[in-house]
DNA sequence: AAGTGGTCTAGACCACTTT
DNA sequence: AAGTGGTCTAGACCACTTG
């Protein structure tokens, strides 16, 4: 009356051969995950297409609803499947990766009036926009500070805007630069004219010598997860950048969170 | 009968104060996670502490156990909490993070005899230790022999290995050198030598130029997971270091997976 | 022995999607 | 209406940790 053995039927395309192993050490949730993971790594479920249900798992296991639940909660923790509400799981898809060169904010970028995005963006086809722009003023966070090397409680431009690629959001931005060098120009507005903010900075006599970004990766808090639109088992990149000018200042720190599934971050290195 | 409010009782050091709101869309589970989670985003549980046990959960939430399990699975999926059988729920504990710079393989930090991982861990107190070392000729993956620029069915030289922090798991890499450089040299024993493998490969005669290194994150597979002793909820870095001499030679491609909550790392690009 | 989390069963009702 | 996943209850037995 435990664990039956159903008849060998073919259930969705054959993807259902295996059972379970009772003797096993193995969880049966977790051999139950494993077979389906199986599928997926070796191609007998592709891309986007269908999980068996969890009707259809309950039948062939012979188990109860929770445990092919449970099965199915693992796969898509590790980012291997969605959940759609009415219609199914299915097998995630992969977007489109999205490669960074450390180039990409070499001067001669800005130069045809293109911030970095747009131009990165147009430059693989996917068409870029940019929504949810906020200015203000305000005492930054102290990774922040730190890398400003200015006292905790002063007051910095903060300027955070959401970068979309053919309409889904992939990036979260809050850039964060000392009052004398923002106010009054530009940067203060949302359109931060040709070039954006790295243009307007050097505007204003700082000329950009070297950037250093601090790339870690984490699970996203529930707020990005939603204006990012992220599914479950989806980490993130959170990438501090700072600019230096010529004589050393650090006159920007930006503070970014990017879906991980969607950018490939490529540096280049000397040997010296 | 249903979600009966407990008289106001202080439950584990206070954390648990707020309800159930049954009016709400939220779903319940979500609701006692939210609240979970503030107490540890806020700081009233701190790093290490002991969540209420399911027991407490229950009886001040007036829920089935199931409905506060999912509540805690969701903070360990987010990576704030982590289970210890037979002990308790704990809020996660950030391991120290170890700061990579992009002047790591530069060539004055090989001229010591240290080979990059050691160097590194030495100079901010971490006891490194490498293991699982397994050396051997193959067909490499078409990601690596893409960037090696040679066909595909080309036999190279991979060499893996485990590195580990204070006995703690971080880090796994396979190295991957076309025959005609590491043939006959130490890059086929366990113990490269001084300096390591790219010390090696200058020996050969190959000069090194630059590196450039992709880095993407995803979560870990179970392998991985099992082999970096991951908790649920940590990402992993996939970092993919190709190495050129002068002549422009791809001569090594080292394919590494970091555990996320370990590494922080640092480029520093010109603004050209 | 007592307390904790891990796994599993066997139902129930709901909300969303498709036909 | 039928099929799907989402949420929840109310138990059960087990394995691990601590006193």
């Amino acid at each position: 009356m435990y664990r039956r053995v159903k008849e060998l039927g073919v259930v969705s395309e054959g993807i259902l051969i295996d059972q379970i192993d009772p003797s096993s050490d193995r969880a049966v949730f977790r051999q139950i995950a494993d077979q389906l993971r199986q599928a997926i790594e070796n191609g007998r479920l592709r891309e986007g297409e269908k999980l068996p249900s969890e009707a259809e798992l309950i039948e062939h296991y012979g188990v109860a609803r929770m445990t092919v639940r449970q099965a199915i909660q693992e796969l898509r923790n590790e980012g291997l499947a969605v959940a759609e509400h009415g219609r199914g799981v299915f097998v995630r898809r992969r977007p489109p990766v999205k490669r960074l060169a450390s180039d990409r904010f070499a001067r001669r970028h800005r130069k045809d009036g293109k911030a970095a995005f747009l131009a990165e963006s147009e430059a693989v086809g996917a068409k870029p926009q940019v929504d949810h722009i906020a200015i203000s003023e305000m005492q930054p966070p102290q990774e922040i500070s730190e890398r400003l090397r200015i006292a905790p409680d002063t007051t910095v431009v903060a300027r955070s805007r959401r970068y979309l690629r053919d309409g889904h959001p992939v990036e979260l931005a809050t850039s964060y630069i000392p009052v004398e060098i923002a106010r009054g120009t530009q940067i203060m507005e949302p359109n931060s004219g040709p070039g954006g903010i790295y243009a307007r900075i050097e505007d204003q006599g700082h000329t950009l010598e070297r950037f250093v970004e601090d790339v870690s990766t984490r699970m996203p808090t529930r707020e990005e997860a939603k204006l990012l639109n992220l599914s479950a088992g989806t980490p993130v990149f959170r990438l501090i950048r700072t600019a230096y000018d010529l004589e050393g200042m650090a006159v920007e720190v930006c503070d970014t969170i990017m879906s991980g599934d969607a950018f490939l971050l490529s540096y280049e290195l000397p040997a010296h």
